[in-house]
DNA sequence: AGCACGCCGACT
DNA sequence: GTCGGCGTGCTC
């Protein structure tokens, strides 16, 4: 950490001043509640703090004579301000404005301005874009040795107000410095359309009453309609619309308009909130008492939040265990001091159950996810926004919440990979709430039955506090797992998905009254359509992917770009007749199932059957009323659920991941075992679990048969300190893709050579791997080639990458994008 | 990211 | 001789 404060202070971003702005433009400190109030960042508030913070010392009697003597437009421009503005556009630089007097008041941190920007006629095209910092324009002056005169100046200001805060400001720079991205990139992304659009509010008219008005009620020289207006109107104490009137006096709305006419009443046109989305009912709930270990995890939590202190606690606790009882009660004791709590959970756990667990416990819940309309998430972001909401909870976007007292962050199911952005800017969740909470000294929660290496490395090395919850809630054992090694299995080596032994289990499940899971990784009917003939299969045009055959569409689809094509009666690759669907998808694993057990109830989960907007809560609903005997999906149905009564979890193909040609192909294949079997033995009757894999010696499949986390730990480790690789190294990824293969490949190579040759230079210990085509080699047209910067500390990849990167050619049919700490390497 | 500027090939 | 191809480098 403080190797990256040098960093930051070093000032890559060239808006270096408006960190030490914002250090001292905290409206107050972190922890004094109430100080100030909810949603106080308003324009002029905060252009009142600005003032008093930025007014040069008083001027001694000899400046005062001196500026006397200035000719007038000096004396003008003395007290002139520039404002720093960052674009949402790969730039590492804000770019200084002069803000026009009328704008004086309103150009702040955090608002958004209209700037012209660029080359042209007529002084470049109009952007919008974040003021970062405002300060006179002597210090610009200064600093640049630039003449401000020709800067260009702020056209208006947006928004009514700022749409960030001083401390978002600065996350967000710290993100654009970590992810190698541009500060305005960031808080473009941050803040949603919606809000920027104020969504769910219109400007709607109202009307008060005049001087001249309450004179003329009070004279008695008013018609009866318009006394009755003008008494609702000064009744009313504050602008009201004029349906409202007319409702209360019992006439047209003409009778307003028409003492607005005669200047008895005048009126205000006001921003209001015009969403409607009813509001939610509480459950009810009783108290359960905490097992002795939930409490020992909380205890820790607790002094924490109370001492007021940042510490990261990874709470490393078994499917089943309660971690989400100790996420409350600890939000409970965040709520009781005022302050608000963020939940994130992964996008596809957000469903109206887990929603439903913090509704029934807290009053005021939001919920930031994908699905939300433009006016719903700005309805919620304003909410959060004016201190009205306890719980924030939300997928990765929602560490972004503009809390006022944020007290506590918790991350539930941290080992998930979509807590990590795959557009810019690529952060991580678990990072960006690292630093948050850092910064506003509060405790951050991560739980996981599977933890990543990353968070277990930290906890070893004690820069995370471990909490373990190793008992299941209510002493129910953790269900027993069987490997099936299906390689010799006649049912399974005539292509079926099940084998002999999963069969058996089903029947015996189905005929003792449970309900089954099956999970498969792999959608649609047949992962490749392949050629008897010459051993090709059916590859996507424009990528390096075998297409997946679709039975119901007629049609073979490309998972990677969704391209569809009819099957051609003869291979294209050598003219035989003898295409031939092969492998199992989750279609056809339906087929199978509803064949050998004709008499069950079956549903499938998967992207292409959850289309429609509910149809995934309407079948686990059904699932949870046992109408639904076999449930069989993709990672759907792997994460999250909670039902009791299934009693049998089989795992179709437990090799998917582990054949993936990525260095996490381990540690993905644990979790996900683990994660399935999970779903399963959450009742007092038990349940098992099933894993067919042709490899079940693997480590991977082996430890998680055995519940063993401590043991897949401990050899992953060793493996990842022999490849050097993470969470010993950090890595940065550089993607290279264009339409001509030969000139990504030189570009490729060109890049690291010269990456190398720096480094060598400014004797930075990063090593360069690589380049080497992509796993996918091929996508969308594009050839893709990547390679990697490798170090022990992020600082050494990303200061050589900063040197370097200007260096690089802009241009040409070849371009790149820059991953930091990568997870997905396809 | 755009986009204007600039330096080389096929047309009036 | 120009129009326009797209490779280069700026944008306060």
């Amino acid at each position: 950490m403080v190797a990256r404060t040098a960093t930051l202070s070093a000032g890559s971003l060239s808006a270096r001043a408006a960190g030490a702005k914002m250090e001292r433009m905290e409206p107050s400190p972190p922890h004094a509640p109430g100080a100030d109030a909810p949603g106080s960042f308003s324009a002029t508030k905060s252009a009142k703090e600005q003032g008093a913070l930025f007014d040069p010392p008083e001027p001694t009697a000899e400046e005062i004579a001196a500026g006397a003597a200035m000719a007038w437009e000096s004396a003008a421009a003395e007290d002139r301000v520039v404002a720093d503005v960052v674009l949402n556009k790969p730039l590492m630089d804000a770019y200084t404005y002069l803000v026009p007097e009328n704008l004086r008041d309103e150009v702040v941190p955090g608002r958004r301005v209209r700037v012209p920007f660029g080359r042209g006629p007529r002084g470049g095209r109009s952007e919008s874009g974040f003021v970062v910092a405002v300060r006179p324009v002597e210090e610009y002056a200064r600093e640049r040795g630039a003449k401000p005169e020709r800067l260009k100046t702020i056209d208006r200001t947006l928004d009514e107000a700022p749409l960030v805060d001083a401390k978002m400001l600065a996350l967000s720079r710290w993100i654009a410095e970590y992810y190698l991205c541009g500060w305005g990139q960031v808080l473009s992304s941050i803040v949603p359309a919606g809000v920027k659009r104020n969504a769910g509010t219109r400007e709607l008219v109202y009307y008060k009453p005049t001087a001249t008005g309450r004179a003329a009620l009070d004279a008695g020289s008013l018609t009866k309609k318009q006394r009755a207006v003008m008494a609702a109107l000064i009744d009313a104490g504050e602008p009201v619309r004029a349906d409202y009137l007319a409702g209360k006096a019992d006439c047209g709305v003409g009778v307003v308009t028409g003492l607005k006419h005669k200047g008895f009443a005048e009126q205000v046109v006001q921003r209001t909130d015009v969403t409607d989305f009813g509001d939610v009912e509480i459950e009810p709930w009783t108290e359960l008492t905490a097992t002795e270990e939930q409490q020992a995890a909380l205890d820790a939590i607790l002094t924490a939040l109370r001492e007021r202190e940042y510490a990261t606690f990874l709470l490393h606790g078994v499917t089943g265990s309660g971690k989400t009882e100790v996420y409350i009660r600890a939000i409970k004791e965040v709520v009781e001091y005022g302050r608000q709590a963020i939940v994130l959970v992964p996008e596809i756990a957000l469903t109206p159950q887990t929603i439903r667990r913090f509704r029934q416990r807290f009053e005021r819940v939001a919920v930031l996810h994908s699905h939300l309309s433009d006016a719903e998430r700005s309805k919620h972001w304003r909410d959060i926004a004016a201190g009205r909401v306890e719980v924030v909870v939300g997928a990765r976007s929602a560490i972004f919440a503009p809390t006022t007292h944020l007290g506590l962050v918790i991350i539930d199911e941290e080992h998930e990979s979509t807590f990590k952005q795959d557009s810019v800017p690529r952060y991580h969740a678990r990072e960006v709430a690292e630093k948050r909470c850092r910064e506003a000294g509060v405790p951050l929660v991560l739980g996981s039955a599977t933890p990543t290496l990353e968070s277990w490395h930290a906890a070893q090395e004690g820069r995370y506090r471990l909490l373990s919850l190793l008992r299941r809630v209510g002493k129910l054992p953790l269900p027993p797992v069987v490997t099936v090694d299906v390689r010799n299995d006649p049912q399974v080596r005539k292509g079926r998905a099940i084998g002999r032994q999963l069969t058996n289990a089903v029947k015996a499940a189905l005929e003792d009254g449970g309900q089954v899971i099956l999970f498969l990784n792999l959608r649609g009917f047949s992962p490749a359509v392949w050629c008897r003939a010459c051993g090709a299969s059916l590859k996507c045009p424009d990528c390096d992917v075998s297409l997946t055959w679709h039975r119901d569409k007629g049609r073979a689809v490309c998972h990677s770009c969704d391209h569809e094509q009819t099957v051609p009666r003869a291979c294209p690759g050598c003219g035989a007749h003898e295409l031939k669907y092969v492998g199992v998808g989750t279609q056809k694993l339906e087929e199978e199932v509803r064949q050998v057990f004709p008499e069950a109830e079956i549903a499938r989960m998967d992207s292409d059957s959850m289309r429609k907007p509910g149809s995934h809560d309407k079948v686990l609903t059904r699932f949870r009323a046992g109408e639904i005997d076999i449930l069989l999906g993709t990672q759907m149905i792997a994460k999250g659920l909670d039902f009791p009564n299934v009693t049998l979890v089989g795992v179709v193909d437990a090799d998917t991941q582990l054949h993936q040609p990525d260095p996490r192909a381990g540690e993905r294949t644990f979790q996900l075992i683990a994660q399935v079997a999970g779903r399963t033995g959450r009742s007092s009757r038990g349940g098992r679990v099933y894993v067919q894999s042709s490899n079940p010696a693997e480590p991977a499949i082996r430890r998680a048969a055995g519940h063993d986390y401590l043991g897949f730990v401990a050899d992953e480790l060793r493996d990842r300190w022999d490849m050097s690789y993470p969470p010993y190294r950090r890595l940065c990824r550089v993607i290279l893709r264009g339409p001509d293969e030969a000139a990504v490949k030189r570009r490729a190579n060109e890049m690291a050579n010269a990456l190398a040759a720096a480094a060598k230079a400014q004797n930075l210990p990063v090593q360069i791997l690589g380049p080497a085509p992509c796993a996918v080699a091929r996508l969308q047209k594009n050839w893709r080639f990547h390679f990697q910067l490798s170090g022990e500390n992020p600082n050494d990849v990303r200061t050589l990458w900063r040197t370097v990167e200007p260096e690089f050619p802009t241009a040409g049919d070849v371009d790149y994008v820059v991953d930091m700490d990568p997870l997905n390497m396809r």
